[in-house]
DNA sequence: CCGCTTCCTTGACTCATTCAAGAAAACGGG
DNA sequence: CCCGTTTTCTTGAATGAGTCAAGGAAGCGG
């Protein structure tokens, strides 16, 4: 995707387009489940002198318009994507953080829907598959740490 | 549940037995999705002078043989419970974080086979549900925050 | 090109959680 | 019942992701 086209998905979203904005929604999408500081390191690529606060702020905004979504398994930080909409969930190793998507082929969203909702007004289901990935299944000590 | 019982608990997962722990199994056991610092206060009703160190490693230790579970939803800090082995799951409150428990009805475990496993050796399926409780969907203002 | 509005930079700050060192408590053996 | 070893708890400091706030800069409609 080039620029151009971040440039339009932002202004279809009713944003100002910025090349801040644009590095960072770069960034999500040729960086699935990156964290943070990921993000940071790869706008500053192109953008030396990005601060910390505009990445926040970006990845703030793109999330609150959808452009991106926000996920953050159990002990580890906040982490993006771009797939979204797609019903898609996550496999994440329990040793090295590694996470990986798998899409949802139980026919219709197979846990849309909660026996009981209690009264909540359900939008979204979120499933998290936990375990170990091959590297940590095969190494015994396992690879270092937080993969992504 | 008595304190002999909790201790009994503890003594079967080869623990050794500490007034500390045995507050804290009380306090997740009586707090159902209680965060650490609720749980603190609920031990220090009994035990007024413990440690905020002493309940983190007391949860540490008691997660890590499988006595409590830990979740944290994106935006929430850890927050604990004792139903486990159930495959019981999650509905989120976007507006207030009330967490509410739903059993799985979906017969044999729903989700716990992604369609792909990409070598994953996986071991649990963590279902969240994320919507609007019924007192934050009635006030469109909603009700403060982080209810548990 | 102007001006208003939104966004970014800078730098300080919060707060959940962790680290570390020494004191205290648990509990198996004598 | 007491001892010694090991684990756990206390105390206090540190870490680090994320937030807050004020002023300067940039986007964009006119």
């Amino acid at each position: 995707m080039h620029a151009e086209d971040y440039s339009a998905t932002l202004r279809s979203s009713s944003l100002r387009v910025t090349k801040q904005r644009v590095a960072v929604l770069a960034a999500v999408d040729t960086h699935p489940h990156a964290d943070t500081e990921t993000v940071i390191r790869s706008v500053r690529e192109s953008l030396p002198d990005v601060s910390h606060q505009a990445v926040y702020d970006s990845l703030h905004t793109l999330t609150a318009v959808g452009l991106v979504r926000s996920i953050q398994p159990s002990g580890s930080v906040a982490r993006y994507e771009r797939r979204i909409g797609d019903n898609h969930h996550h496999l994440v190793c329990r040793s090295c953080g590694l996470i990986v998507d798998v899409d949802c082929t139980v026919g219709r969203a197979p846990c849309l829907s909660p026996s009981h909702d209690h009264g909540f007004a359900v939008d979204q289901a979120e499933v998290t598959f936990w375990g170990l990935c091959p590297d940590c299944r095969s190494g015994s000590e396992g690879p270092s740490d937080q993969g992504d």
